[in-house]
DNA sequence: ATATGCGGGTGGC
DNA sequence: GCCACCCGCATAT
């Protein structure tokens, strides 16, 4: 915080966030909801969404027994288990809970769109390096530091506010209006001898919900390198150089007492297929039964151990929850009756270690 | 109830 | 040691 500073005409990001010293800048970024492949930002002390360590994306918080930068990785999208496409050509991607019990309780639910008979399963996001992108805050007098690893491999999930103005509504009173939409069923507090399997979220109003594409940006990256494999990583994607969301902001002066050589290389792999397709109806993933349902999710233990191999990196899900499926999705509808067991465990596990790593 | 943060602890590499 | 994660606990809405 002292001393002399090297003057750095160069670009924004010459630091890194593990940096003994980060830089001081003179100019600051503005806000970037959906900063998105490897970038740094620098945004002013008083930014009330750095000072949240908020995104776009759902971020959770990660344990990296570091407590001067706060790590957080993506738990990517709550998607359709058949990937329906609403009637005005939306896609179903909700924003999946940051607390882990509220989570559990969103996967299995039945699909909104009622003309679907899918249910709600997270698409994990393995942007970086197959695990999930992270994102990292440091805080300094000057400055609130941002880093983000790793390209979302995923549909951006709805907006924050969108899923909190869901919450508040279906929350605490019956779900009502936007709900109605689509719903029917919802509609009747029917009692609570019925399992949320019968009632769907209160998620309609995403179908005016646009949906930007995943994250197909690539680009090159300079100053970063990532060992994973060149195939299904891409890593080191720097969005900035799109006109489109990733970060990059604005040419950013600033001085700095350090400067790291830039490893060049990077995996120019081709973005990655679009969670959204034409339901494949047929040959589907799950054949009903398989689908992480509520039930499923009840005796998830077996499913997840079994099917496990599949999958490398299997971010978060971990069905353990014997009793999430008869619960709601967020707050959606209280059903006033079946809540006792939702009290069960709840967690919501948040892990951090140290910073950035490659 | 859910969002966020914290931090000890585990297990793999 | 690094790092992804688990998990209980605390605070604020
Ligand atoms: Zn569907
Ligand atoms: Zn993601």
């Amino acid at each position: 915080m002292s001393g002399h500073y090297t003057r750095l005409s160069r670009q924004h990001h010459d630091w890194d966030i593990n940096d003994s010293n980060v830089p001081r800048v003179s100019e600051y970024n503005r806000w970037e909801e959906w900063a998105d492949g490897h970038c740094r930002l620098v945004y002013p002390p008083h930014s009330e969404e750095a000072k949240r360590h908020a995104s776009g994306w759902a971020m959770r918080n990660t344990n990296n027994h570091n407590v001067h930068i706060l790590k957080k990785s993506c738990l990517g999208v709550l998607v359709c288990s058949r990937r329906c496409i609403l009637p005005n050509g939306d896609t179903v991607h909700l924003r999946p809970a940051i607390c882990d019990k509220a989570r559990k309780k969103q996967q299995g639910k039945p699909c909104p769109n009622r003309q679907c008979s899918g249910r709600l399963e997270i698409l994990p996001c393995r942007g970086h390096c197959g695990y999930p992108v992270t994102h990292f805050w440091r805080h300094t007098e000057h400055a609130i530091f941002f880093q983000a690893k790793g390209v979302h491999d995923h549909q951006r999930p709805e907006a924050k506010s969108t899923s909190e103005a869901r919450r508040s509504l279906g929350a605490g009173r019956r779900v009502r209006g936007l709900a109605v939409i689509l719903d029917k069923d919802s509609e009747l507090p029917n009692k609570m001898s019925m399992l949320n399997e019968n009632k769907r979220p209160s998620y309609e109003l995403e179908a005016t919900h646009f949906t930007p594409m995943p994250s197909p940006s690539l680009s090159i990256d300079k100053g970063y390198s990532c060992s994973c494999p060149p195939f299904e990583c891409a890593c080191a994607v720097q969005t900035q150089a799109l006109g489109h969301t990733g970060c990059g902001g604005p040419a950013l002066s600033y001085s700095t007492e350090e400067w790291y050589p830039p490893t060049e290389h990077y995996y120019p792999e081709p973005s990655i297929p679009p969670p959204y397709e034409i339901p494949p109806l047929g040959g589907d993933l799950f054949p009903q039964e398989e689908s992480p349902t509520l039930l499923d999710l009840g005796s998830g233990l077996i499913r997840s151990l079994k099917e496990s191999p599949e999958q490398p990196f299997q971010t978060d899900w971990y069905p353990q929850d014997p009793f999430s499926e008869l619960d709601v999705l967020t707050g959606e509808s209280s059903q006033e009756s079946s809540n006792d067991f939702a009290m069960f465990q709840q967690h919501g596990y948040y892990y951090h270690q140290n910073t950035v790593s490659h």
